[in-house]
DNA sequence: CTTGGAATGTCAACAAGGCTGACTTAAAAT
DNA sequence: ATTTTAAGTCAGCCTTGTTGACATTCCAAG
């Protein structure tokens, strides 16, 4: 069971010590743990007849505000009758603000009302409780590996889209 | 932006440098790296009008030949007309064989035909190649950490279960 | 032996949230 | 002036989840 740790020392390279237990091991865990992840903003959205799919859009508005919608559109990887069905939604329950833009006023810029903000605030109040909580019981050094393992299982588009965020973010 | 690696030495309780943005990183690239850890089997089975969902099946079957229905239900976490559905095309599809029960003719076993074995390691291949790569970009140190997080996330049913499941499976 | 309950399967109906395709409007770009 | 782009909308389809109702089979307790 546990006789698979690495032999440290040897480098990046020789990795051959990943028999394919352990990669399903890893494989069925992302899965459990993917589960846990959603469970708390889940279980608040229900109670609203939200999804997966408004609280995506709520983090990332509230993540680059001001963003138009073809951009939320090509980080959230989904087509835009799709989105436009969640983004109506939070609209129409005054959660999200849509402004025509400036300088382009074919775009159409996303923000939080104060009470997006809100439920914003709760849902990445319950993920980021469990995060930390995570963190704390894996410990600073399992943090760092954890999230170099999680961006190397990136596309590379994806981890484009995540470096720019993280950039906007920082 | 990389400033924010942690200080090392002072055990687990200190980790108050985990900052809200820190925290909201780790959710975002979990975000992304679900997506990437499910592109390629998706792709696969988009091509034989499969979902996710018979993946998780096949998966799981694969992984515990011979489970009964109830057991896989309180793995997968769905209903068992939901998972039903899912089982009544792979069995009709000749990749799942349900055998009744010798001591209780009740229950049903599941097992993968050749065919469904088939499908199974053309999935689990693409999957793992992608998780053998991030591991070896990531490093050995990276994985452990990967793997702790990951089961600190869980919750306390989905750890039991996942437990169980790595008895079976070394 | 009968009956209650558990395990399984099935049917029907519904919702969320993906998808495609077609089409409009407005504005920008060429 | 024409084409392209951004956004929105309508209609319809699929997968995969949900409930609720109900049949079957069979173990086990009375």
């Amino acid at each position: 069971m546990e006789q698979g740790r690495p032999r440290q020392g040897l480098g990046g390279e020789s990795l051959l010590f990943l028999t394919d237990e352990q990669l399903r091991q890893g494989i069925e865990a992302m899965f459990f743990a993917y589960r846990g992840f959603t469970a708390d903003p889940d279980r608040i959205l229900a109670e609203l007849a939200y999804g997966r799919a408004h609280h995506r859009a709520i983090h990332f508005i509230n993540r680059a505000p001001g963003t138009t919608v073809n951009n939320l559109l090509s980080i959230l990887g989904v087509t835009k009758q799709s989105l436009n069905r969640v983004l109506r939604a939070l609209i129409g329950d005054g959660l999200v603000e849509s402004r025509v833009g400036v300088t382009d006023k074919r775009e159409r810029h996303l923000f939080l009302t104060d009470k997006g903000r809100a439920l914003e605030a709760s849902l990445s109040d319950a993920q980021r409780t469990r995060m930390r909580a995570a963190y704390k019981e894996a410990g600073p050094e399992a943090v760092q590996g954890f999230k170099r393992v999680l961006e190397a299982m990136m596309d590379a588009d994806m981890r484009r889209a995540y470096a720019k965020l993280r950039e906007t973010g920082a």
